[in-house]
RNA sequence: GCGAUCGUAGCUCAGUUGGUUAGAGCGCCGGUUUGUGGUACCGGAGGUCGCGGGUUCAAAUCCCGUCGGUCGCCCCA
């Protein structure tokens, strides 16, 4: 006789359940409500996509790209990925639905996410997302909106401590320019650079801005600024942007070595970024970013479409989740306990009656009989509804918070 | 991919330099007690000490491997 053993969970997954999944979910109704007030359209997307989707869009280089995604071949021999993001795969849904008619469109989701990544605090293989964008929209304007709409989140979800950081990559030309710039400077001192920043150099130059690792950073403050590059519409560009968050009430830093990751983003840049020292820092970790995203101009070409003017965020549910403090499930409006098992016909009536009123409500009938009242009176109901037998009659007891014995008084008669 | 650390009941943990049948609290189930109520007492179920090797007369304890958790690097939300 052999023992069947039970699969475990695949690393990096997570069984979300009690105070966390009433984190997640508060987070989640929350942007839902915060993207009806902004206008944001309601977006379902596919959990896999044909793999070159993310390679062309999100940059074959990237490490995304090059070593985190969960991609596989089909029955049908074609390589498919579980999405590392939502933005490539809205915009493939952009170009191949004609969305173009509905722009510039606004739209939101969330769901699950895949990358194939070493689990720590904040970060899982499957993690989730909620998710804006702006498509089809050139102007300084939307950038602001958009930044208004996840700053209101944050405030709305009681997100304390954190802070706008911004930064502008420049058009094309501008972010070009600035990255010859800064291989040529970081070059000069190769060998001085932490052994991940030279590598950085070919492959990423940017990233070496804000590199944790101290050989680096002291040549970091004296690197080239985006702003000697930014061409005059550039500049002009994020001048608006700005000036559009200051009137809107949006609080921001400018962050000049703020970059992104992803090869697609051009213009503005912004990540939101607990402040040091603050308790969303520490709750944190050393998963910084809750929210990030920026301006990417250049995906829809990458995706064989027109130029097509575009910017967007991502901010983790999970990272959010563990700053909006504890969520404790809603204690039930009533609980009908029945003490005798001859009335349990009684007590399921009495429960759809009360649910059918709109009261929550759920039943204790099992156990011990003199232990289902007490089961009841733990759990902590705003109401108890009892029914027991004494002396061959049925007894029927509420015991409930003032207003609610008349209420469930009336729904019994 | 790299590094650190941990892995004993459902949960939180104890287990002395390796040495009888591996323990506690909480929770769960049952009984008694109380009786308009979150009480107290008694009893019970539940563990191949993550898994696999090795050392030893003897391994939860030491060694190796592996899987998983946690935290950090990288990367990112």
């Amino acid at each position: 006789m052999s023992k069947t053993k039970t699969p475990q969970a695949i690393r990096g997954t997570q069984d979300i359940f009690g105070p966390d999944a009433e984190a997640f979910a508060f987070v989640v109704e929350t942007f839902e409500r915060v993207r009806k007030l902004y206008r944001f359209r309601r977006v379902e997307m596919p959990v896999f996509e044909k793999t070159e989707v993310f390679s062309r869009a999100i940059g074959e280089t990237t490490d995304v790209v090059s070593k985190e995604m969960y991609s596989f071949e089909d029955r049908g021999q074609e390589s498919l990925t579980l999405r590392p993001e939502f933005t490539a795969g809205i915009a493939r849904a952009f170009l191949t639905n004609g969305w173009q008619q509905h722009a510039p469109l606004k739209v939101g989701t969330h769901g699950p996410l895949f990358r194939y990544e070493r689990p720590q605090k904040g970060r899982y293989r499957q993690f989730h997302q909620i998710d804006a964008e702006i498509i089809g929209a050139a102007e300084p304007q939307a950038d602001v909106e958009l930044l208004a709409m996840a700053d209101q989140l944050l405030k709305e979800l009681g997100i304390e401590g954190v802070t706008l950081h911004l930064n502008t990559l420049g058009d094309g030309d501008s972010r070009e320019a600035w990255r010859a710039a800064l291989i040529e400077y970081f070059g000069a001192v190769r060998d001085e650079l932490s052994e991940d920043s030279q590598e950085r150099l070919e492959k990423n130059p940017l990233r070496i801005l804000d590199s944790k690792d101290r050989r680096d950073r002291k040549f970091v403050a004296d690197a080239p600024k985006i702003d000697a590059f930014l061409s005059d519409e550039a500049t002009a560009f994020f001048d608006a942007v700005t000036s559009g968050l200051d009137a809107a009430g949006v609080k921001w830093t400018r962050a000049e070595s703020l970059v992104r990751g992803l090869d697609y983003y051009r213009h503005t840049a912004f990540e939101f970024i607990p402040d040091e020292g603050s308790a969303a820092a520490d709750a944190l970790g050393s998963q910084s970013t809750i929210l990030g995203g920026g301006r990417y101009d250049g995906l829809m070409e990458s995706l064989g479409g027109a130029p097509t003017p575009a910017v967007g965020w991502a901010a983790g549910i999970e990272r959010l989740a563990m700053l909006v403090g504890e969520k404790g499930e809603a204690a039930a409006d009533a609980i009908v306990v029945v003490e005798d098992d001859s009335l349990m016909t009684e007590g399921v009536r009495t429960l759809g009656k009360l649910r059918a009123e709109g009261f929550s409500a759920e039943m204790i009938a099992s156990g011990s009989p003199r232990k289902r009242f007490d089961k009841a009176v733990k759990a902590g109901a705003r109401a108890i509804v009892g029914f027991s037998m004494q002396d061959g009659a049925t007894n029927v007891r509420i015991k409930a918070e003032h207003d609610m014995t008349a209420r469930i008084e009336a729904v019994l008669n």
